[in-house]
DNA sequence: GCTTGACTTCGAGTGCACTCGAAGGCGCAG
DNA sequence: CTGCGCCTTCGAGTGCACTCGAAGTCAAGC
């Protein structure tokens, strides 16, 4: 069924299941140029994701998750894909998110620190009585 | 010019200020029933937002700016109105979001580590070069 | 008394990221 | 050769949380 007998990559189901994202996404985000290249096809016209594609998905969802917007991803795969030569600007684009990403973090352990206080406080009302 | 002669609480100007969010948004939280109470008016009906008022838009927006839905805040702000008698009810809300976020950042956290890797990996690219 | 500017309500519009449905194709088990 | 299930494309729809514009009101300064 799904037993794959020679080395032909991932059917989109398999690589939906793999990263997490629904078929109907990972097709989203090749559309969108999200991808380094367009995902192969085997002979019947299906992607077939290589293990370098869902490397790239991985590393696309780590970047996501983190809130980079669709459209900066976009912008680091099209940096990606031109080749050689922009590792600077890859660079940057990457620092940048990273920044934002740990200012953010930080800011949300301080609300969360806040939250906990809350609970203590509720949890302290309700041992008392 | 807005100076405060006696005690009458902060105008939607002020409570924006102070609180970060848009008068647009200080209006339509209050019109979603996310304020535990309608905000006082003065006697030419503008809204003053007492201090009490501001203590809980900044408990609103903690659990906002860590991903509460509105429509949670919501039944929190219910359950605070309706009184004493649920505070159990209020502990597990709160407790409930609050493992929520701390699963959340630590996976954001896996992720800013990769995506730091990655960093480092074209640093070193960079720099032997 | 008239302008100014901040306020009001109401309802519609925006942006983002999916998410889904329709309509059809292909290859294989039975 | 027929039905099944998974695949395809295209374009439209959804959900969330604002965000904005229009039209009108009111108090205070000039």
């Amino acid at each position: 069924m799904s037993t794959v007998t020679a080395e032909a990559g991932l059917t989109i189901a398999q690589a939906s299941a793999v990263t997490g994202l629904s078929a109907h996404t990972l097709r989203y985000y090749e559309r969108d140029g999200l991808m380094l290249d367009p995902v192969d096809r085997d002979p019947g016209g299906r992607r077939r994701y290589a293990p370098t594609d869902i490397a790239w998905v991985v590393m696309l969802t780590r970047l996501r998750a983190t809130g980079m917007p669709v459209a900066q991803v976009r912008r680091y795969a099209e940096l990606a894909r031109a080749g050689e030569g922009n590792e600077p600007e890859r660079l940057e684009l990457l620092r940048a998110h990273r920044d934002l990403v740990r200012a953010r973090l930080a800011r949300e352990a301080e609300h969360l620190a806040a939250i906990d206080l809350k609970i203590e406080i509720y949890e302290n009302r309700l041992a008392t009585c």
